[in-house]
DNA sequence: GTCTATAGAGGGATAGAC
DNA sequence: GTCTATCCCTCTATAGAC
């Protein structure tokens, strides 16, 4: 037991800074267009001291990754097994709390495009993230359509892959413009999918 | 008049195979993680003479959008005058030929996101064409409207804005795994949007 | 754990010959 | 119009001192 609590902790508070560093990095410049050197200079650290603590560029991009999901995670709450429409009011959430910090809308905008090359080191991260986040929308979805919320000419999964896609592409728009509101644009997904009964119940009437 | 016109042509198609290739390239690695070098090992030129028709690397990024967007206006039609009905299935033929010339996709997937940041060269450009794109949706969906095809609860603009969004944001899912319907998807989008009407108008019934 | 030094590759762009 | 040669920069990553 040579080595005190304390050593660690400091190897993590320092870890915590690199990627915090990191992730405004890439957030603006994506994977590609960002480099260690700039992480280096806003954490203050050589480069050769990045890598010390991730084994290399790619690595501390999927740290980053990990790191962000792990605080969003902290702050919405969003579950395969929540209700309904306690997935429609946490996600309008989640989009207030994505509007309030556009580095996260930034980041996962840039990285997941870049990544649809099977080369790039987010490749496998996206395409496991995308299935675990539409199955979670879609758990969502099945539970509204048995509540007789959906319209009844709409599949679920298909309604739930629509909702990530939606959301990811307005942030693409909103990045470029930020003129206009994009938590109503969510809004009217659920204007647009629900029913009736389903716009009532999730107070989303005009 | 000392050039004959053979001279221009042979320089026009020479810029048209730099064009190709390096369409090639940004599709796939975008423009940070495109490089001339790549473009140049593809049309069988130097890196300088690439440099002798195109000011410099983004300029011939700019180019190859313009060149695609003039390539894909042969192809689909699309205008802010056409009817409604014909808008949508238009639309419908846009998603397949993409879907049939994946690069288009990849293209428009990674540079738009890239260009997000204000210093990339393409920033502008996309800032113009999302404004552009919306209006010619928009102006469909105003004559939908006005035929008593859409939702009454929905907004033309609104909605315009969501289709363009939904088909970026399905393409980077898409681009990631393929092993399903996105055209499927974007009829979806029609039939959560219009209604009873307008869904067996556009033939978009089950 | 952090640094300096450096390897080694690759990038964009220009000058000038042909 | 195309090339070679070159400049100068930036990048990632490693080695080894402290």
């Amino acid at each position: 037991m040579a080595r005190p609590k304390g050593d660690a902790s400091v190897t993590e508070a320092r870890k915590s800074l690199i990627l915090t560093a990191a992730f405004e990095v890439f957030s603006s410049r994506g994977f590609r267009g960002g480099s260690l050197s700039q992480v280096s200079e806003l954490v203050e650290i050589s480069e050769a001291g990045i890598l010390h603590h991730f084994k290399n560029k790619g690595s501390l991009l999927i740290s980053v990754l990990e790191y962000r999901d792990r605080l969003s995670r902290e702050v919405t709450h969003i579950t395969a097994d929540m209700s309904g429409l306690d997935f429609v009011s946490s996600w309008f959430e989640l989009i207030e709390f994505n509007i309030s910090h556009p580095g996260i809308i930034e980041l996962y905008c840039i990285v997941s495009a870049e990544s649809t090359n099977p080369e790039h080191p987010a490749n496998q991260f996206f395409r496991d993230r995308y299935v675990e986040v539409i199955e979670v929308a879609n758990a969502a979805f099945v539970k509204l359509e048995a509540q007789g919320y959906l319209r009844s000419n709409l599949d679920p999964f298909d309604v739930a892959r629509a909702l990530i896609a939606l959301s990811d592409g307005l942030q693409v728009q909103w990045l470029l413009n930020r003129d206009w509101d994009m938590l109503n644009e969510h809004k009217n997904f659920f204007r647009a999918t629900l029913n009736e009964a389903g716009i009532a119940a999730a107070n989303l009437s005009n």
